[in-house]
Order: C-alpha cells, then sequence, then structure tokens
DNA sequence: TCCCGTTCAACCTGTTCA
DNA sequence: TGAACAGGTTGAACGGGA
C-alpha cells in the first residue's frame, strides 16, 4: 500500500465548475483560466442564454463551450460571485492609474540618466557638443523621413531606450548600419559588453546618431547650415559620465 | 378569414434540420446553406461527436451550432447522403478539369481576337511592325521588372485583356501612364469609347504597350539591339482593322 | 503571491464566390 | 458542389495593483 502524499504547493487543483486544472481562486471559487474569461464575460449579462436541452446540460472540460446557459448556471451554483466583477467605472478608473504609475516611473528613470552638459569642457580645441546642438541636427534628420522624436533640452536628454524607440520605424538596412557604428566607434573596442551598453546608455547614443547620419548622408550637408566632419567620444569612468566631441559643426 | 395564397415559386422552403430558410437541396434533402456546410464537414469524420446532454438536444436555428451530435445525427434522420460528400480524390480531379476548361476558352478567345498582320502592306516606307518583333521588345521588357508573359506568333497576339493581367502587378504609376497614353493615341482622338475600346482589343494595345514603353525607359535602348524611335496607328473601319506602323526598328 | 482585466492567435461558423 | 472569406468566440499568457 502506497500513502497518497503530496505537499501543500503541488496539489492539483480542480475547476470547480469544468473540471479542468486550475491555478488560482476566481470570482471566489477555485475555477480554471477559461471558467474565469467566461464568469468575466456573462456573469453579469442580463441577456437570457439560450439551451439546446431545456437547462440539462452536464457541464465538463469537453462540454463547457457548448452551453452557456448551463455553464453560468454551474458557475453561481458553486459559488462564483458576480459581485466581484469589476464594473467598467472601477477598470476606468484603473487603466487611468496604470497610466500615471508608469509616467511617474518614465520621469523617474529619465532623471537618473540624463547628462548634465553644462558640466563638460572644451578640450583640445574642438568644440563641445551641445545637447542642443543635438537636438538640432536631428531635428534637420526629417530629409531620410523617419520620425525621431527628439525633445532634448541643453540640461537633460532623453534616456536611451526611448530614443532608440524612433528607429524602430527606420528601414532593417538602416538599423544595421546603426549597431554596426556603435560596435565600432572610439572607445567601444576595448571595453566589455556591460559598459558598451553603459556608453550607448549614457551618452554615446548621441555620438552613434550622429555617425550613423553622416555615414548615412555620405558626407552630404544636412543642409546649408551644417557640415557634419568628423567627432570623438571619451568615457570617464570616475564621474560616469560620457564626453563627446565634435569637430568643425558649423550652424 | 383569408385565404394563404402562395404560389409554389414563392413558397419559402425551410431547413429539414434547423428549421431555418433554404434555397436548395443539398445532399438530397432541402437545408439552409449552414447545414450544408456543416454536413460537408463532419458527415465523413469517424470521431465521435459530444453531446452535453447525452443525446438529448434540441436542434434549431439558435442551439444548431451548440451541439454537433445532435445536429449531425438529425441531419442523417432527415436523410442527408454522406455517400453525396465528394472525396478528396473527386475535388482534385474537378480542380484538374476546371482548369483544362479555361485552358481552352483561353485559346479559343485567343484564336478569335488575333489579327492576321500578314495582310498589312507597307506603307509611305514606313517598316510594317509584326507581332514577332513586338513580342521579342515585350521579352525585352524585364528590365522594368514585370512578368508580361506574352507568348506572340507572327499571326497571332493574345487578346487585350490577357496582356492587361501583366500589369496588375505594375506600379501605380506606370499603369496611369499606360491610360493617359492610351487617350491620346493617334487615331484615339476622334472617335468615340466605344471604338477605343475596340481598338485596344483588336490592335492599338500594342501601339500602347510600344508606346508605353518607350516613354517609360525615356527613350534609352531597351538593349544594344533595340532602339525604339516612333511608330503610328491607322485604324480601318471597313475592315475592322488595325494597321500598326513602327519606323527605325533596328534587331 | 494573489487575483483581477487585457490581449491576441487559433478556431469555428455561416455566407458568398466560382 | 467546394473554396474562400469575414466575423465572432474562446482560452492561454500576460500585466499590474494590492
Ligand atoms: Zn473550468
Ligand atoms: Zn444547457
Ligand atoms: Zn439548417
Ligand atoms: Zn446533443
Amino acid at each position: 500500500m502506497v500513502a497518497h502524499i503530496m505537499s501543500y504547493t503541488n496539489m492539483v487543483k480542480i475547476c470547480v465548475v469544468c473540471g479542468d486544472k486550475g491555478r488560482a481562486r476566481n470570482f471566489g471559487v477555485f475555477t480554471c483560466e477559461s471558467c474565469k474569461s467566461f464568469f468575466r464575460r456573462y456573469g453579469l449579462k442580463e441577456q437570457r442564454l439560450i439551451c439546446p436541452s431545456n437547462g440539462k446540460c452536464d457541464i465538463n472540460v469537453m462540454t463547457r463551450r457548448m452551453c452557456r446557459n448551463c455553464r453560468l448556471k454551474k458557475c453561481f451554483a458553486v459559488g462564483l460571485k458576480k459581485e466581484l466583477i469589476r464594473s467598467d467605472e472601477e477598470n476606468d478608473y484603473r487603466k487611468e492609474l496604470i497610466k500615471e504609475n508608469k509616467l511617474k516611473h518614465k520621469l523617474s528613470d529619465e532623471y537618473n540618466n540624463c547628462i548634465d552638459f553644462s558640466t563638460i569642457s572644451d578640450y583640445n580645441g574642438i568644440n563641445q557638443l551641445e545637447s542642443k546642438r543635438i537636438a538640432e541636427l536631428l531635428n534637420a534628420s526629417v530629409i531620410f523621413n523617419y520620425p525621431l522624436n527628439i525633445n532634448a533640452s541643453i540640461h537633460r536628454i532623453k534616456n536611451f531606450d526611448e530614443m532608440f524607440l524612433g528607429f524602430r520605424d527606420l528601414n532593417d538596412e538602416f538599423v544595421k548600419q546603426i549597431i554596426n557604428f556603435s560596435k565600432s566607434l572610439n572607445g567601444f573596442n576595448n571595453i566589455c559588453a556591460d559598459d558598451k551598453y553603459a556608453l550607448m546608455r549614457y551618452g554615446a547614443r548621441d555620438q552613434v546618431l550622429i555617425r550613423s547620419l553622416k555615414y548615412y548622408i555620405k558626407e552630404i550637408n544636412v543642409d546649408n547650415n551644417y557640415a557634419l566632419q568628423s567627432s570623438s567620444t571619451q568615457f570617464d569612468s570616475n564621474n560616469n559620465c560620457i564626453y563627446i566631441y565634435c569637430k568643425d559643426i558649423y550652424y
């Protein structure tokens, strides 16, 4: 004789409505995912549901989708509570809440990831590239017919993930070029993957964008006011900061 | 008291399975379209179908989709015959038959719409354009990257509709140009719409194609053997025939 | 972790097309 | 008659607040 031993957490739980396996309590009772969805959809419906056998259907895993009338009847019989179905108003309220929370997270991330370009001093006679100029350069990129949607101020640049969103609509070839460029950037060759990510995240993104633009337009001026020539990047690990220099930018 | 009078042809016919309105006899019995499809889908299935009420379902318009078991049972009960469901082999055979018939029609149409270019004499020192040359020119059109699929012999050119099929895969701009060209062709300005259609159908199609090609490639040679220069069209209404002339075609 | 709602691909049905 | 299509339903997987 073998004792039937099972730990509580491993116990297979059975949907009280249809006998399928369930994972959690839904609307007050242990049910499967499908009966959960079913009850949410029909539990509040006033409309009378039709039964093919005058209310005599047996509900199990195979027959549960055949008769909504008998399935719903069984749901109520085994104790599912329609009061636990959220109202439209509550759903709307919760959607707003999620929206607000996301915005909070976003602003917090943006603040943590921004670079203060005002702290970067000139170096070697090369002009410091201000984020304002970057933004202006990027705004000029409409000639490539894609939406970058960059809103940068002098002291704050949106985080890399968000910038990269703008690339999703680009053609594959251009994205590939950008990725290759990020691999071959100055300062990228001798550092590990995590540091590369940090570079991308904290500043080299701008370098990547400018170089990619330059490569893509094959040295042709963006318009009469711009002439991209060359640039270089320095990563200051002590200050956890990226310095971006750009030579010969006229505007 | 009102007599209930109905002509036979206006009589509403009822699906014997579910009571929905039907239009015709299917698999031997008057049924609706949905029961027809249902029987075709399940009539030959060996697999046992499940019933939620142990075979006691009532089948009507509302409940017919709830229990396949009882619906199929009723289909057989009212006399639908599964022998009338075509086997896969018969379906394949019929597909082949349809294909062959279409080909026959096509060849017949082609014969009826062809022009005998051998009856067209030289005119004014301009070389007569043989359909063979047209075909060769069109075969050279692969540089535009579309399938024209023209197979013309000296005495026979495929009908216009079929040629036009080849244009479906073209870009809109090119199609628009072709249409505009057909409007402005020699001999098209002083005739009515029906005659224009006749012209297109019986001969000017070639003219249109050549002119469009010429326009599209902007006088650039198709390859070293071809140099399109100019051409003109004359419509002979007495003989219901189109004359196509083309100057300076080298090959 | 629990337990809501949301999403979406797969499936099914009935109508229309050929 | 079957094929193809469009529209509806289902349920597994997921996201998020508490
Ligand atoms: Zn269930
Ligand atoms: Zn029922
Ligand atoms: Zn029917
Ligand atoms: Zn049944």
